[in-house]
DNA sequence: TCACCATAAACCGATTCGGTCAATAGGTTG
DNA sequence: CAACCTATTGACCGAATCGGTTTATGGTGA
């Protein structure tokens, strides 16, 4: 592990990547080393080299996302915002800058999520316990729904705001280039026009 | 293939279901006959026996995907509707019926869309060349975008949409009860809250 | 009883798996 | 140049799995 830490951090990068991506797309079981080694550019044995097995690159992933995700989360995460929509531009934009690090984090830890390969089915319930579901439990916690107005159907709302973060997300992990920027603009205007039209009056 | 054809249409379906699935989760190269027959309850033998080979397989899925879709459009679709969200929602009916024959469809086709694998590769380019692109081409040809309040950004609001539709579809996927109506409802209604507040006055 | 056929289990050679290891290439120091 | 060191690799290992075939089984109709 420490060979790994020691190496160049963009080369470190641009490993992590690689094994984020071939595991994010396929899951723990139909990811081969071999992908992982040829996407990242290195052969197969540096894998082994600088992790020892596959089973534990799997998990120094998960915990390296964790971390990744936490330290934002920390760093600007900010309870005094209630209204909806500047708290929801805040979690996006903790999510941009946690992509803009590993683009492929949050695909991964989805599929983490999911996965049902029993040699590391139970590992990762114990380590997923640990951390708590920031998105739904914490993100949305304080926030001020009186600013609607009246004829909003919130859990409506709230439903079509997943749909779209969903698509969203998915979009994000697609690009390589880093038109995150771009893309995270575009989707605070969106939330600009939802709040223009589904605000009451007076708080526009 | 005629040994297939001769089978119980509820036992077809759950065949061609279980490998739709697993060639959407995984691809083509990484989706072993093992694994469809596993999922269709079935022994691989009678994979090979039903279809031939793991290609042949899969392009008899890819023109069947084809041709249901045609179909469903040649049935329902309907060229006089001007109405920007009701021409979505007859789209998006179309694929709920779809869906409803054959849940995973949709995410087959994507993924075939994307297909790299070399075996497959140029056949698959072959038989897209021929069916267009519905969903960009034909579903909003002819629509009157003149009912819009003049403050909405369509370009945003398209790319709202957008988002809103892939993670709507990815929703969709996951279901293996029948709540399809349920969600087509919730839809239909957060379309017709877009409506209420995007439209002009006079055309609510 | 026999012929037939759907089905599954056992099996095939080839490939790929996770993982190891000896050889090498390349830089540093004397 | 020689001696060393270490990052990196290609060849290799036994085991598993691949796509695909063959054989064994059990039921059905004549």
């Amino acid at each position: 592990m420490e060979k790994f830490l020691s190496l160049p951090s963009d080369k470190q990068k641009s490993i992590i990547d690689a094994a984020l991506r071939c595991f994010g797309i396929n899951g723990y079981k139909k990811t081969s080393v071999s992908d992982i080694a040829e996407a990242a550019g290195i052969s197969k044995s540096m894998v082994f080299h600088y992790f020892g097995s596959k089973k534990a690159l799997y998990f120094y992933l998960i915990e390296m996302c964790g971390n990744l995700i936490m330290n934002e989360v920390d760093k600007s995460f900010d309870k005094s915002i209630t209204d909806f929509f500047e708290r929801l531009k805040l979690v996006t934009s903790i999510e941009i800058s946690v992509i803009k690090q590993h683009p492929p984090t949050l695909a991964f830890l989805a599929s983490v999520y999911f996965e049902k390969e029993e040699e590391v089915r139970d590992e990762i319930q114990a380590v997923l316990a640990g951390g708590d579901d920031f998105r739904n439990k914490i993100a949305f916690d304080g926030v001020d729904y009186s600013k609607f107005k009246a004829s909003v159907d919130l859990k409506l709302l709230m439903e079509m705001l997943y749909w779209i973060a969903d698509g969203y997300a998915n979009q994000l992990s697609n690009k390589t280039d880093i038109d995150f920027d771009i893309m995270l603009e575009e989707f605070n205007q969106c939330l600009d026009m939802l709040k223009n039209n589904f605000y009451k009056e007076e708080y526009l």
